[in-house]
DNA sequence: CCGCTCATGTAACTGGTTACATGATTTA
DNA sequence: TAAATCATGTAACCAGTTACATGAGCGG
């Protein structure tokens, strides 16, 4: 049986946490995270939970609510199970070393600037990287009383790394000023 | 005209290091780097180059190395403008908010786990990542003497990063002793 | 001579993307 | 009543993935 993708997985995550759901419901949820790098476009997550109930890990119900048709979605057993196998040790090593960050994507080709251009890329992305971690910290500190205790260490995650990035492109600013003297 | 991909762009900035370069050690520089989510198969990188080249963005001279045959890319005048269009500020904000974890994505729903099983992953989380930041710090300080002073401060940003993952499971590991008791 | 690295590609697949289509309900 | 939101989907597209195919050169 082919791998889960990490959308289908997050999807099961999803579900788990706010079963009984729609899919929209799922959509929105990536659609309002600050930092997820799924859409949440129909195009994928209709998809996304039509293989999963193909595959036995979601059920469905449809409600008929008023002349709206819903269609609320669980988990079956298979479906937690799968859940708790991605979730249990060991972490495959691909996940641990996986990063990407698009602002370090430019930095290494960097060279091909002018000294002063360079230097008005680490402004800017200084300030649009500042910009970010309030509305990071402030999604932070929404979910800090809510009732999903996980939810908020994840943001708490989001912030950690939104920080690094910041003490990293200082550290990058000064080492630009010096090459230049 | 179609924007350009991230790999694109990607191979656009390796080609304006390396030139002339082959295809073929495009793919080597993606699959030898610790953090690129790019595998660097030849499915991807080859019809990438090929479709850079039919913009007029990059182009090849095919050489003959004894009965084997190379072609060596370098970028063109629009390759370069492409390059640093891309470089240039200001950075597009979905590429500042752009942010994927697969660990992190998995701690969302560790609330399905009991406190043993969350503690066990949060353990394994913590080896694994110090494992990493180790690969990580290496070479990092492999490309500390290096010609390209780019490359290495771009490894610092992923030591950065790594060592923020870090911080933050064993911030993780603290909440979820303190939720045991 | 065997197997590894260099080197170039193709084919089948798939899981995302945007954009479109439809319709009920709520709110300004 | 018009617009936004809830809700479900489809279609066309495309850029990645793995796996396969081919072949030269080189070190043991």
């Amino acid at each position: 049986m082919r791998e889960l993708s990490r959308l289908e997985l997050a999807v099961l995550g999803l579900v788990s946490a706010g079963a009984p759901c729609t899919a929209y419901w799922i959509r929105r949820q990536f659609q309002r995270s600050p930092s997820s790098h799924f859409s949440g476009s129909a195009g994928a997550v209709y998809p996304a939970v039509g293989r999963l109930e193909k595959r036995g890990l979601l059920c469905t119900t449809t409600r008929r609510d008023g002349g709206r048709r819903k269609r609320l979605y669980r988990l079956t057993r298979n479906g937690e199970a799968a859940l708790r196998a991605w979730l249990l040790p060991p972490l495959p090593v691909e996940d641990v070393a996986f990063s990407v960050d698009p602002v370090r994507t430019r930095v290494y080709y960097l060279g091909i600037l002018s000294a002063e251009e360079r230097q008005q890329f680490v402004e800017d992305a200084l300030a649009q990287t500042r910009r970010h971690a309030a509305v990071v910290a402030a999604d932070c500190d929404a979910r800090r009383l809510g009732s999903d205790r996980m939810q908020y260490l994840g943001a708490r995650g989001v912030l950690y790394e939104t920080r690094a990035r910041l003490r990293w492109l200082e550290e990058l600013r000064r080492e630009l000023e010096d090459a230049v003297l």
